[in-house]
DNA sequence: ACCCAGAATGAATGAATATTCATTCTTGAT
DNA sequence: ATCAAGAATGAATATTCATTCATTCTGGGT
């Protein structure tokens, strides 16, 4: 705060300057999803509010309002924003141009779940933040139900091929998606909320060991 | 609000009537519980207020921080019961004694968590609210992970049975109800945010497949 | 019949928060 | 240089809500 030059603070702009900057919409927007996102994740989705949001930012109160008409609007954006970012990946690797081996495709697939540092567990904490409110809120099972039914079909369209590469006798493709698409759902909660009993390792065993079981010749 | 009879409408006491109503502390406390727990389910974590709690509870608003000493107190008592509710119905199926046969304890077990008609949401609801707070809420990851180790232990325990009287190879029980655990939970989520894609029917179904998988003598 | 401990009430209070908008500032075009 | 469009600001407003507490009421004990 004070200069130890002692004398006018004001003439340069610091790090945490206040000079105003006027950027374009889309940049501003994404700015106040990400601060969104990491207050969620700090504080719970019930004590967000704005000025949080938008310090965090490094933006003023107003500018909120500016970029998406209410708070309403902004969680309903960044509700979008992630549930697109997480199933979206999830959807390029199944289709997975880059992979030709099935079996390795669900590797990746895997490390893409279960993987990653602290940003992951940031996203997992906005994704069930949203869960939480979803039964109350229709707006939130529309948008989520909306991009997982796309990736269930991609995850099905997977499994398929694979049953058919592997002659796998008594497997119900969509079953089996439906099941291993809540199992990683489970096991990502697990992470969030008992931490301490499941490590990240684990959690891949698990998910993997489900996998093994349905496809051996492709797992391990 | 007015009588048909036209005249003074003080007199009897309606349906719901005003009379005041002195009872034991224990139950005035679980009756606020359970008017919060359909506040959460209608509502949202987020959206429910005090206000909302007693007057569904058809009691006045200075009561709950009678009876609790505030509304933190009063959310984090109930998310206890549900928990305790929960996870004591599991415990009690798996200690099973009076189910003897393994097979069916299981499916007793499967019966209890994916069974049941309304109520069931309302319980659902509320249990994911609760997750979804939880990242930010060590208070709430506190009262969630006790009961929770408990279950998982006596899974465990379960299994290891079902492991030794089946005479199964490579499995691993610890693992595999670290899997089943979460598979449980999934299908919960599944049924609560997109149940249009997943019915309770086929929740069963895939979970089901689960165990006969790892169980095929145990499981059909 | 009467009392009184303490259960219950709900109007009042004060703190927190979403939203508005008059004003200021920035930037690219002229 | 000058200007206008519109991006950005943040003090002010109005609302909502948790919590308090002076008061009222109830029912078991005497």
């Amino acid at each position: 705060m004070t200069d130890a030059s002692g004398t006018v603070t004001e003439a340069l702009p610091e790090p945490g300057s206040k000079r105003r900057q006027i950027r374009p919409k889309a940049e501003r927007r994404q700015q106040l999803i990400d601060a969104t996102i990491r207050c969620i994740a700090q504080h719970g989705l019930s004590a967000v509010t704005m000025q949080m949001v938008t310090r965090e930012a490094g933006l003023s109160v107003g500018i909120a309002n500016l970029h998406f008409e209410s708070k309403d609007n902004l969680l309903k954006e960044t509700l979008r924003f992630v549930a697109e970012e997480y199933h979206g990946g999830q959807i390029e690797i199944m289709e997975g141009g880059d992979i030709p081996d099935l079996g390795e495709r669900l590797d990746a697939l895997l490390d893409f779940q279960l993987g990653r540092g602290v940003t992951q567990r940031q996203k997992m904490s906005v994704w069930f933040a949203y869960y939480g409110e979803a039964g109350a809120r229709p707006v939130y099972q529309k948008i989520v139900s909306t991009v997982d039914r796309l990736a269930a079909q991609k995850l099905e369209a997977l499994f398929i091929q694979i049953i058919r590469e592997g002659n796998y006798r008594g497997v119900d493709a969509r079953e089996l998606a439906t099941g291993y698409s809540a199992l990683i759902d489970g096991l990502h909660l697990g992470l969030l909320v008992t931490p301490r009993e499941l490590s990240k390792r684990r959690a891949r065993a698990v998910a993997r060991d489900f996998l093994r079981r349905a496809f051996p010749q492709h797992i391990r």
